[in-house]
DNA sequence: TGCCCATCT
DNA sequence: GTGTTAGATGGGCAG
């Protein structure tokens, strides 16, 4: 039989440290080791199709090997308890997947995969050893290859080695594996070979001598260097005994019978199960699985229910059902793409429920009138993306009111790192089951009416059911975790907010953007011709690799920094290599340029709609703090540092007659770093009303305040802002540009004057720690397994994102309210003024010349007054014409 | 698709 | 001694 056996914990292991260690589901289990061993699996199985398999483990009881050599019990290394957590997780995938799989207590795997190899081999199979270990390179024969398993960077290659190959790179047979290593030793495997005899050594000699007992026959008389021949006497004994460590056993008792180990197919309700517990959808979809009979044990399922599907096609049934909508504590919602149908379902006591089928083609009465009376505050409503709704509601002409619930918000602050939160994704992982599976409006009567396109009304249905499943397990969940108050304080009043904004636009200036465009290229052309003469050749200076080839093979400029791939070119390397060579500068003004034209010229041509204005979406799932983020295009990083850059607000205007109003908040993470650590140092620095930057520098530098010199003033604000990122002395000084001690010597000084920031740091990353996650002081939530890491750079990562997600998001829930309490001002004030942008702590207000003064008053009004600091919440208001007028 | 780079707060 | 600042989107290159 072809088989292939698996030495399980070297894979792992590499697997282990191979993938990524963020990788958790949502309950926090560490599933990176599966996920790689996983994978590797595949493409072991995939490159060798073996007849049989079989993976072997080793066992945490001590084995023969111990009673041999006592500092190979004290030395072995337990494996990291992240690790270790998902071993049993992994050993149940393995048996869903029905391959057998050995441990024997007293014998390591190692030798079980000897044993298999040769029991197999005496029946006249071929057998494939899988291990990234090359101590079992000694197995290696004429019926044995070794496949040897290494990933570097997440990437996994294999090596066969047959033994002409091992003959090859070695210059001795297979079994001689045992000599060298008797020599040469194994520090992973903690036995300690010939002191001072390391692998060089070792190799020439069994290249010449064969065996370690041919070695010391011949001894002292060999062919080596009279230091070598010493420390071979020496160390006679430890040779000796790492031989005996060193040799695989092949006599294990474990009664292998090849047969037993013959493939079988996989045990896919169980599979499907464990591998939607470990979250690994891809692999699901990869391996076509699908879940089977249901489960044993599944998770929470919907309750059974019974549905009545009701058609609204006449006006009365209409009527009849509004009673019933107005009635309900909540109704779902689910529109169809243009609001050309919506799905209501509302459940009823004991077990009924009603699914209204309402199209727009359908209904014989005023559509626009239902819409209107549905959509309206009078029916309490939940949706998945309430956001998105209330655009298309808006694009109707129908004013969005009465959202009480929004299940993809709700899954967005339960997790709000989770990356997607489509509906079905969702009900697999938090009900963990199969979507398309089993529920009672699957029965035939719901799909008596239909007449056409049966399946994606099905689906339609089936999404509406999963939604109000959804929300009868998010809302307990939200309460539980004191997110109810963000949902509907916050991000639920926000939706309509942002869908105005959305659909109100900015008005872009497409003669002079497109002005704008032919100059650039101009400067392009010609950054080019002179970059191409100085190089000497013409190459792709957009490319990284041709950009490096040129300046650091072909002009010889001293590479400064390593990227993965190569040498790195960006913008701080340019800098410091900028005075060595005429041609760096050109080459970072045409990068500059480049970015400019494709991204923000090019880019925002092709976004500018027949209304002449832009209509970026504001995405409210997106980040992990709270804030929002803007796609399509994206008008939160239009450039503004640099001059030419900031020609680039000058194409954002105001139409005639009208202004752009401009308010940002100013130092807002750091006066609620003030706030919420209670420093009272900085706390005074804030309420004296000086720039804080300087009163910073001349509180931790001990000078007058009208004698600090600006580049104590720049690094006292490089050491603000850094402290918000939770900034290493390495990154404040290559930020200022100062040495690292210096560095160090200024966040020394930082922390001794505001000691109180310090211990609030302290205290967040314990807290996160002890709580597993962090919050806002609003309450929203960001979970951190991160901080229990065994991986210090994963654990580094956790504690500073647990410094800065309070403030970010605390900053980001704070602008939130003031666009709410804007929003409903300018409203109820019978203003035409509208808010039209929002950039992390900047509101952009359109509005009439004649309301500019009132409007900005209005703004600085509402975004101070949101919340009550023990600092003063500043906002600063200024109008223009253009963007770049009013900032 | 992953990587590098540039842009913003 | 590790690798070394939080959160985003988008264009272009290379495989």
């Amino acid at each position: 039989m072809k088989l292939m056996v698996i030495d399980g914990n070297s894979i792992v292991n590499r697997a282990f440290y191979g993938v990524s260690q963020n990788l958790t589901t949502r309950e926090g289990l560490p599933t990176n080791a599966i996920f790689g061993f996983l994978n590797i699996l595949f493409k072991l199985l995939d490159e060798e199709r073996p007849e049989g398999l079989a993976v072997a483990f080793d066992m945490r009881a001590p084995t023969f090997r111990h009673k041999a050599f006592a500092a190979y019990k004290a030395q072995r290394k337990g494996m990291p308890e992240e690790l270790a957590v998902q071993m049993p997780v992994l050993k149940e995938v393995l048996d869903a997947m029905n391959i057998r799989r050995y441990e024997l207590e007293g014998w390591e795997a190692d030798d079980l995969l000897g044993t298999m190899a040769r029991v197999n081999g005496a029946q006249g199979g071929d057998t494939v050893i899988v291990t990234g270990d090359k101590d079992a390179l000694q197995l290696v024969d004429g019926r044995t290859t070794v496949k040897l398993v290494s990933t570097r960077m997440g990437q996994t290659t294999t090596r066969n080695v047959t033994p002409e190959e091992f003959r090859e790179s070695y210059g001795f047979d297979p079994i001689h594996m045992i000599d060298l290593k008797a020599l040469m030793g194994d520090s992973s495997d903690n036995y300690p070979g010939v002191k001072g005899v390391g692998e060089k050594t070792a190799m020439a000699l069994i290249q010449q001598y064969r065996t370690v007992d041919a070695i010391y026959e011949k001894l002292p008389d060999i062919d080596a260097k009279p230091g070598v021949i010493k420390k071979l006497a020496e160390g006679e004994g430890d040779a000796r005994l790492s031989y005996e460590l060193a040799v695989i056993r092949t006599d294990a008792p474990m009664g292998f019978d090849p047969a037993d180990a013959a493939r079988k197919p996989f045990n896919q309700p169980a599979l499907y199960q464990k591998l939607l517990e470990l979250e690994f959808s891809k692999l699901i979809d990869k391996l076509k699985l699908t879940p089977g009979p249901a489960p044993a044990a599944p998770g929470p399922e919907p309750a059974e229910v019974r549905v009545d599907v009701v058609e609204v096609a006449a006006e009365r049934d209409f009527q009849e059902a509004r009673s019933r909508w107005e009635a309900a504590d909540c109704v779902v919602v689910l529109p169809l793409p243009e609001l050309a149908g919506v799905a209501v379902s509302l459940s009823g006591d004991g077990g009924q429920a009603y699914l209204y089928d309402i199209r727009a083609g359908r209904y014989e009465g005023d559509y626009r009138a239902l819409l209107a009376a549905l959509f309206g505050p009078g029916v309490k409503k939940a949706a998945h993306g309430v956001k998105e709704l209330c655009r298309a509601l808006l694009d109707e002409g129908i004013e969005p009111a009465g959202f009480v619930f929004d299940t993809e918000l709700a899954a967005y602050l339960l997790d709000p790192t989770a990356g997607s939160y489509e509906i079905r994704k969702l009900a697999a992982s938090y009900f963990k089951q199969e979507v398309e599976q089993g529920a009672a409006y699957q029965e035939e009567e719901a799909f008596s009416l239909l007449d056409d396109g049966l399946k994606a009304q099905a689906a339609w249905y089936e999404d509406a059911a999963w939604i109000e499943a959804l929300l009868g397990l998010f809302r307990p969940k939200l309460e539980e975790f004191g997110l109810l108050p963000v949902l509907t304080d916050i991000e639920l009043p926000l939706c309509p907010v942002l869908a105005r904004m959305e659909k109100a636009g900015v008005l872009v200036d497409g003669q002079a953007l497109a002005g704008f465009g032919r100059q650039l290229q101009l400067g392009i052309d010609a950054l080019k011709e002179e970059i191409y003469a100085l190089a000497g050749e013409e190459f792709n200076i957009l490319s990284p690799k041709q950009l490096g080839h040129i300046l650091f093979d072909k002009l010889g400029l001293p590479p400064v920094k390593k990227t993965k791939t190569g040498w790195s070119t960006n913008v701080d390397v340019l800098e410091k290599l900028r005075p060595r060579h005429d041609i760096v500068g050109r080459v970072l003004d045409y990068r500059q340029l480049t970015k400019l034209n494709s991204t923000y010229v090019e880019g925002l041509g092709k976004v500018i709609a027949a209304d002449g204005r832009v209509h970026t979406s504001f995405q409210n799932t997106v980040t992990a703090t709270g804030r929002l983020s803007s796609t399509e295009p994206n008008l939160q990083n239009i450039p503004v540092r640099t001059s030419l850059g900031a020609e680039m607000r000058k194409m954002f205007v105001a139409p005639r007659g009208r202004v752009l109003v401009d308010a940002d908040y100013s130092q807002i993470e750091l006066r609620l770093l003030a706030h919420m650590s209670g420093d009272q140092a900085m706390i005074g620095g804030f309420n004296s009303g000086v720039d804080i930057h300087t009163v910073t520098a001349s509180q931790v530098f001990g000078l007058p305040q009208d004698q600090v010199p600006p580049e104590l003033r720049r690094a006292a604000k490089a050491v603000n802002f850094g402290i918000v990122y939770g900034i290493s002395a390495f990154s404040l000084s290559e930020d200022i540009h100062v040495s690292v001690p210096q560095a160090k010597e200024y966040m020394e000084k930082y922390f001794e004057h505001y000691s109180g920031v310090r211990a609030y740091m302290d205290r967040v990353v314990e807290q996160g720690r002890e709580d597993g996650y962090v919050s806002t002081m609003y309450g929203r939530r960001r979970w951190l397994p991160e901080l229990k890491s065994s991986n210090f750079n994963t654990r580094s990562f956790g504690e500073r994102v647990a410094l800065n997600m309070p403030i970010q998001g605390t900053a980001a829930d704070i602008i939130k309210l003031a666009m709410i309490k804007v929003d409903a001002r300018l409203r109820a004030e019978g203003l035409e003024a509208r808010l039209v942008l929002q950039v992390h702590d900047e509101l952009i207000v359109e509005c009439p010349e004649h309301e500019a003064e009132r409007v900005k008053a209005l703004l600085q009004e509402e975004m101070e007054g949101v919340a009550a600091l023990s600092v003063p919440l500043i906002a600063d208001a200024k109008a223009g014409r253009t963007w770049a007028d009013a900032h």
